[in-house]
DNA sequence: CCCATATTTCGAATATTCCAGAAATACCGT
DNA sequence: ACGGTATTTCTGGAATATTCGAAATATGGG
């Protein structure tokens, strides 16, 4: 991953709301959730959900999946991984991390 | 760690020069690096950086030491382990998440 | 085609971010 | 105390973010 790709990401995410909003659809699980369900949920007005979900839809984070005239959002999980990976890439160079991290999370794949 | 905490680092990361500040200090190792060489490095303004390394040092990403008349930074990598910690943790709840993170980053600790 | 529900887009107010030049501050050597 | 280097703070302007209500769009049912 380029460098501003994970700072887009990771801006996405980096505002309470947004990150609210992906840490309910990462509990939702598989079956996602309606944004319907996840206004009510968060208490907040509709077309700022919909400002939000489009930033995180917008740097891959989230998808969207039409079901009738409800769209069920999904967290990309993917996305999440490859953030993650180019975190820990970025944060554990040639040695040059404490242990602490090289040890926590060991690479299996 | 809280949401906010969270979502504060992440903004923090979430701006393309910040990171790459973060990510040239990672590199610098344990050694760091002074503010006037990152400003070289980067070629940004001195005040920009420092704006920049304000708000890194704010939310605890980044530690300054005086040596003399320079100031080292330094990668705060506890806190980076924390929020990393935070995202896996988000992102891989009660067997929600596919095995690909699961399996990846397998805990040793 | 019309209605009802679900969601997005538009418009606007307020707040915040980003950047850089200029001025101020901090520290050291003499 | 003075001069020099290192760094931050101040100031300000352009750009962008955040939020909401109102209006517009999309979908399915009758």
């Amino acid at each position: 991953m380029k460098l501003d790709d994970a700072a887009a990401r990771l801006e996405a995410l980096g505002n309470p709301t947004r990150l609210k909003i992906y840490r309910t659809l990462v509990r939702a699980g598989e079956e996602g959730m309606a944004v319907g369900r996840l206004q009510e949920r968060l208490d907040i007005a509709a077309s700022t959900l919909s400002h939000h979900l489009k930033a995180l839809i917008g740097v891959g984070l989230v998808t969207q999946t039409r079901e009738g005239t409800t769209l069920i959002c999904n967290a990309s999980y993917d996305e999440m991984h490859g953030l993650i990976d180019y975190m820990v890439a970025e944060c554990c160079v040639e040695g040059s991390c404490p242990p602490a991290i090289v040890s926590k999370f060991k690479k299996v794949a």
